[in-house]
DNA sequence: CACTGCCGGGTTTTT
DNA sequence: CCCGGCAGTG
C-alpha cells in the first residue's frame, strides 16, 4: 500500500489517510479526485475495513467499474469483490429489489425510462379528456419528476396549498389528479421510473427503521463522487445512511455543477459543513491534466460566477499552445474545419483518433460534425443522443422481454400487443385499458381471464388476444430454463419482428434487423460475462436491469480508436488531449433557454468550464456565423464565453478581413493553408486586460466581424489570384468545370465556367461555392 | 383494423 | 428536417 500512497501528493494524501468522521474533498478539475477516491477505498481496506461495509456512489457505472478494477489491482480481486459501487440509481435499484415486498412492489419490477413515463402520462391526459395543448405531456412529466426529486408525493402535493395553487394559476388545475393517476398506474404495472428509484428508497428508509438500521450497519463507509450534482432525494438517502457512523466522504467541485435542470442542488455541497459535525475539508487545487493556458483560461471564465466556493486551480504543467478560436460561415464549414484540423493534427503529431473529442451543447449539433468526419474517413463514435437502447426496434424487442419478466408492465404490453400487426387495434386496447382500470388490474391479467369478464369484444379479436397471451406464456416457460440469449433470440423470431424487417427489404429495414442482431450479440456477451461473476446467473432479468440503467458511456468498450463526439454534459469526468468545443454561439451556448436568470447563466458558464477543462494539450473554440436550425439558416453571434477569456490565452485562427465569400475557394479543411502570417489578426498589446463582463472594443470587433463587408476591398486577397483562366474547379451542384473567362473586380468578380456536362455558366465568385481542383 | 399521407411541433442538457 | 399523431380510405 505504501508504494501506492507514494504516488499521491500531499494534498491528495490527506483525505486518503482521513479514516473516520465526515470529510469533504473540494477537487478542482483535473486534480486527481478519482485517484483519491480509489486510494482512499484501498487504504480503508488495508486498515482492515471489510469491503462489504463500503458503499461508493459514482457518476457512471463505467467509472465504478474502472475504479473497482484499479482497487482490485491494489488489494486483490477477492477483496474488492464485495464493494458496492455504482450510480445512485443502480445501487438503490438493487436494494429496492431486495426490499420490494415491503413497499408492495414485486421484486421483478420494471424500470420505466423517460419515454415510457411520457407515453403513460400522455395516455392518462387523453383518458381524462384534457386538452393536450394545455397539458403537454413532456411538461407534465418533468413537473412530476421534479416533485418526486423534492420528495413531494401525491399526498404531500395535495397537502401543500402553495403547489396546488401554483398549478391552478398555471392553468393546470388537474395536475395533481394526473400525478395521482400516474403513480397508481405505475404501481399497478409493477413499474418504477428513474425518480422512483430514489424516492422509494427514501420511503423505504423512513418507513422501516429496521431496514434503515440494516443498511446503516452495512454501509459504514460511504463515498459520494460528484456530490455537487446530487439532488434533494439523493441527499436525503446519503444523509440517512451515514447518520449512524458519520463516515461520509463527499467529493465534488461546485464549479462543475451542471445538472440543476434535473434537480441537482448545488447547496448540497455548499452547505455540507452545516449538515455534519466536525467536517474536515480538503482541497485539491493542483491540476495535473491541462496546460497552463487551459487552466488559466478556465479560471478566467469561472471567475465571472458569483456563487462559488473559494478555490484556485493551478498547475505546474507547461504553458502549451494558446487556445485556438475559429470562425466559420456555416455549421457545415465548422464541421469541415474540425475534421480537417483533426486530420492534420493526427498526421503531424502521429496522434490516434481516440485522443480527440468534439463537444457540443446540444445533440442535434452532431450531425454536421459527423458528415464532415465521414467525408474524411475519420472514425468516430457518438455518445448519447438517441442511444442504442432507445431505438424503436430495440425498445420493441426489449418490450417483449420486459413482458416476460413482468407481464403487468403496461407500457411494454401496449407497445407490442399489436406489433407486428396482429389484428388488435386501438379500439380494443382502449376497451382493455378502461376495464383494467376499473378492476384495478393490468391488461395482461384482464386478457388472461377473458372468460370471466364481459369484454364486449368480438370473438375474432378475443381469439387473437388469447393467442398473444399464449405466446407470452410460452416465452415465460422458456425463461425458466433457458439463458437470456437463447430466449431473446427465440422471442425475436417467434414474435415476428425479424420477419417484419426481412420482408420490408428497404435499407432502413436492413439496418433495423442489424440493430436487433447487435442487441442479441450484446445479450450473448452479457450472458457470457455474467457467468464469470459469481452470484450472477446471466438471467434475463439481470440483463434488463442493466439495460434500463446503462448509459451510453457505460457500454463503451474503448477498444477501438475513434474520435469521441458527445455533449458537454456527457464529457464530465473525461479527458482528451485535443478538445473541440463547437457551436460557441449566443443562444446555443449559452443556450437561449438558460439566459433568463443569473443562476441559469452561471450554470451555462460552469458547463463551459467543464468543457474547457476536459482538454489536456489543446483546446479549440469554434463558432459559425450562421447555422441550420429546423432546416433553416439562422444567423448567430459568437458566444460571450469567448469574450470572457482573456485575449492572452487565445489564438484567433480566422482572419477578419476575409469574408465568407472566399471560404469555398480556400481549402478551409486545412486551416494551415491560409497564409496566417498575413491574415491572422494582430494580437492586441496585452496592456489592457478586458474589463469584467465588458470585452474590449477591439475584441468585440474581432469576434463580431460577421457579415462580409461589401465595401471592403478584396483585390489583394490571395484567393483572388488563385483562380485563373484554365483553372479546373468543382461546384457543389454543377460538378467539375474549367474557368474560361474572368471579369469584374472585387465583389463583382465573375467567372465564366464551362462544366463537364457542356453547360457554360457565369458565376459571381462571391456566392459560388467553388473548390479548386487544379 | 391496416395503411397512407398530411400537418404540426419540436432542441437544451440525462439517470 | 424528422418524428409522431391523426384523419381518411380500403
Amino acid at each position: 500500500m505504501e508504494k501506492y500512497l507514494a504516488e499521491l501528493n500531499e494534498a491528495q494524501l490527506a483525505p486518503v489517510l482521513h479514516k473516520d468522521g465526515p470529510l469533504m474533498v473540494i477537487a478542482g478539475a483535473g486534480s486527481g479526485k478519482t485517484r483519491v477516491l480509489t486510494y482512499r477505498i484501498a487504504y480503508l481496506m488495508s486498515l482492515g475495513v471489510d469491503s462489504f461495509n463500503i458503499l461508493s456512489l459514482t457518476f457512471t457505472n463505467k467509472a465504478a467499474r474502472e475504479m473497482k478494477k484499479r482497487i482490485a489491482d491494489i488489494v486483490g480481486n477477492s477483496e474488492a469483490k464485495n464493494l458496492w459501487m455504482g450510480t445512485f440509481h443502480s445501487v438503490f435499484a438493487k436494494i429496492l429489489r431486495i426490499e420490494a415486498d415491503k413497499l408492495g412492489y414485486p421484486s421483478n419490477f420494471t424500470i420505466y425510462d423517460t419515454q415510457d413515463s411520457q407515453r403513460l402520462i400522455s395516455s392518462i391526459i387523453k383518458e381524462m379528456g384534457l386538452d393536450k395543448d394545455v397539458y403537454k405531456y413532456k411538461q407534465v412529466q418533468s413537473r412530476i419528476s421534479s416533485y418526486k426529486n423534492s420528495l413531494i408525493t401525491v399526498k404531500a402535493y395535495f397537502n401543500n396549498p402553495e403547489l396546488v395553487e401554483a398549478d391552478a394559476m398555471a392553468k393546470r388545475p388537474r395536475m395533481g389528479e394526473i400525478y395521482n393517476a400516474y403513480v397508481e398506474r405505475c404501481f399497478k404495472s409493477g413499474a418504477m421510473d428513474f425518480d422512483d428509484l430514489l424516492l422509494k428508497t427514501n420511503e423505504l428508509l423512513t418507513r422501516f427503521p429496521e431496514v434503515l438500521a440494516k443498511y446503516q450497519e452495512r454501509f459504514r463507509y460511504i463515498l459520494v463522487d460528484e456530490y455537487q450534482d446530487t439532488n434533494h432525494s439523493q441527499y436525503l438517502i446519503v444523509k440517512a445512511l451515514s447518520d449512524k457512523f458519520q463516515n461520509i466522504c463527499v467529493v465534488g467541485d461546485d464549479a462543475q455543477s451542471i445538472y440543476a435542470f434535473r434537480g441537482a442542488n448545488i447547496n448540497n455541497i455548499l452547505n455540507y459543513q452545516k449538515d455534519y459535525e466536525g467536517v474536515k475539508v480538503y482541497r485539491l487545487e493542483q491540476n495535473y491534466r491541462s496546460t497552463k493556458n487551459i487552466v488559466e483560461a478556465a479560471n478566467c471564465v469561472i471567475e465571472k460566477n458569483k456563487t462559488r466556493l473559494d478555490k484556485v486551480v493551478w498547475t505546474h504543467n507547461e504553458d502549451g499552445p494558446l487556445i485556438k478560436v475559429h470562425r466559420s460561415s456555416t455549421d457545415a464549414d465548422e464541421g469541415r474545419f474540425v475534421a480537417g484540423s483533426i486530420f492534420e493534427t493526427r498526421m503531424q503529431q502521429q496522434e490516434s483518433n481516440g485522443h480527440f473529442a468534439v463537444l457540443y451543447r446540444t445533440n442535434s449539433q452532431s450531425r454536421a460534425i459527423e458528415d464532415a468526419l465521414r467525408k474524411r474517413d475519420i472514425p468516430y463514435r457518438i455518445y448519447g443522443g438517441l442511444s442504442f437502447y432507445q431505438r424503436k426496434e430495440i425498445k420493441d424487442v426489449l418490450a417483449y422481454l420486459r413482458l416476460v419478466i413482468n407481464p403487468n408492465d403496461e407500457e411494454a404490453l401496449i407497445r407490442i400487443i399489436n406489433y407486428p400487426a396482429r389484428g388488435i387495434g386501438q379500439t380494443t386496447i382502449d376497451k382493455l385499458t378502461v376495464i383494467a382500470n376499473e378492476y384495478k388490474r393490468s391488461i395482461f391479467e384482464v386478457i388472461s381471464h377473458m372468460d370471466r369478464i364481459d369484454l364486449k369484444i368480438n370473438s375474432g379479436t378475443k381469439a387473437r388476444l388469447e393467442e398473444f397471451v399464449n405466446m407470452i406464456r410460452s416465452f415465460q416457460i422458456m425463461n425458466t430454463n433457458a439463458d437470456a440469449f437463447a430466449l431473446a433470440e427465440h422471442v425475436s423470431k417467434k414474435s415476428g419482428i425479424l420477419q417484419e424487417f426481412k420482408k420490408d427489404g428497404t435499407p432502413e429495414g436492413i439496418a433495423r434487423m442489424e440493430n436487433v442482431e447487435e442487441l442479441l450479440n450484446g445479450i450473448k456477451d452479457f450472458v457470457e460475462g455474467q457467468r464469470e461473476i459469481d452470484g450472477a446467473t446471466g438471467a434475463l432479468s439481470e440483463f434488463l436491469e442493466d439495460v434500463a440503467l446503462a448509459t451510453d458511456l457505460d457500454k463503451d468498450t474503448g477498444d477501438d480508436d475513434r474520435v469521441a463526439l458527445m455533449t458537454i454534459h456527457l464529457a464530465k469526468g473525461l479527458e482528451f488531449p485535443y478538445v473541440y468545443i463547437v457551436g460557441m454561439e449566443e443562444d446555443l451556448f449559452p443556450s437561449a433557454m438558460s439566459m433568463n436568470t443569473r443562476s441559469e447563466l452561471e450554470e451555462e458558464r460552469r458547463l463551459f468550464y467543464v468543457a474547457l477543462t476536459r482538454a489536456e494539450k489543446q483546446a479549440y473554440l469554434t463558432y459559425a456565423q450562421s447555422r441550420y436550425r429546423w432546416g433553416k439558416l439562422v444567423d448567430s453571434e459568437p458566444s460571450r464565453f469567448i469574450e470572457e477569456i482573456d485575449d492572452k490565452y487565445l489564438d484567433y485562427l480566422t482572419p477578419i478581413d476575409t469574408g465568407y465569400r472566399y471560404k469555398p475557394l480556400v481549402d478551409v479543411d486545412i486551416f494551415g493553408e491560409v497564409d496566417k502570417s498575413k491574415l491572422r489578426m494582430q494580437k492586441p498589446s496585452n496592456s489592457a486586460p478586458p474589463a469584467y463582463h465588458k470585452p474590449s472594443e477591439e475584441k468585440l470587433r474581432k469576434l463580431r466581424k460577421l457579415k462580409p463587408d461589401i465595401s471592403e476591398p478584396i483585390g489583394n486577397n490571395q484567393q483572388d489570384t488563385s483562380l485563373a483562366v484554365g483553372t479546373i474547379v468543382e461546384h457543389e451542384r454543377f460538378g467539375r468545370g474549367e474557368v474560361i473567362r474572368l471579369e469584374g473586380i472585387g465583389n463583382d468578380k465573375k467567372a465564366e465556367i464551362k462544366f463537364t456536362n457542356g453547360e457554360v455558366k457565369k458565376l459571381l465568385l462571391r456566392f459560388a461555392k467553388l473548390t479548386i481542383v487544379s
